[in-house]
DNA sequence: CCTGAAAAGTAACCGGC
DNA sequence: GCCGGTTACTTTTCAGG
């Protein structure tokens, strides 16, 4: 699907803030609101806007801790990753998982309420894995940003 | 501020979907719909919800590339990484940025056009910053998980 | 693109714990 | 007094011309 400018325009506010107004959209881009509202429903029926979520604040609900995860896995097994795949869009702890090319194969994102939570969740999960050779956990001190925005 | 069950129960139906209708999630979870907006407002002043923004397709957008960035700082410089954090906030290209303990300093995820237009961020940013003593860059193969979704 | 209809969200008031 | 419920009102969204 291509994207002209007003549909870039119009995802500039919603990647912001789901709830703007279409017609408040409008008088700023210059089109009528019934027209955002045609392309915004576009949009999500196209897939080009995924989802429109709430961001909550870690803390608040108790997952004060972030934790990167880097992990190797042995290789020439296809099948393997991508249960591992599988695994982590299941898992809720699971903020973000990258499959990559480099030193490691995964880096994930998770938060955690406790140290002790997250040792379970390695057990649980990394070291009843046998294809996992290894794994290194880095302390997240900041959420400096944490968002999805592109820059669009 | 002190979250009962219901304000969790809500949160969970928001974070994943929030244009979740309140009056849908009051017969859900058993309370009129009123009371369940009542409830997302001050969820909302608090800053419990932080933000409700549209999940938008990286290609779809023209930034198909995500990169993860481990960055080492020159140790003893207080100011160098506040003013790097906000640097960081500023940058649309930068989706998250986490500040971490460990072997590096900076964790950054951040989406590209291309890789030439990566490599000019690099040096627009990295290069030119001396208290950046290394940094290195794993490409990512494939976004498996991709979200803000806490595990409430 | 404009209009009216439907739906969702908002605000003010009442009642019970 | 704090919350939840009901009602009336506003805003936003949806559908036909």
């Amino acid at each position: 699907m291509q994207l002209d400018h007003f549909d870039l325009s119009i995802l500039r506010y919603l990647q912001v803030n789901c709830r703007h107004p279409a017609d408040a959209i409008g008088v700023e881009i210059g089109l009528s609101a019934t027209a955002v509202q045609r392309r915004i429903r576009r949009l999500r029926e196209v897939g080009v806007i995924q989802a429109e979520v709430a961001v909550i604040a870690p803390d608040a609900v108790g997952y004060p801790l972030v934790l990167l995860v880097e992990l190797v896995f042995a290789k020439g097994l296809a099948d393997t990753i991508d249960q591992f795949k599988r695994q982590m869009l299941a898992l809720p702890e699971v903020q973000q998982c990258y499959y990559v090319a480099g030193e490691y194969d995964f880096m994930l994102v998770l938060h955690a309420a406790s140290m002790a939570d997250y040792e379970a969740f390695t057990r649980a999960v990394f070291f009843k894995n046998s294809n996992i050779i290894k794994f290194r956990t880095t302390v997240v001190m900041d959420a400096v940003k944490r968002g999805l925005t592109l820059p669009i």
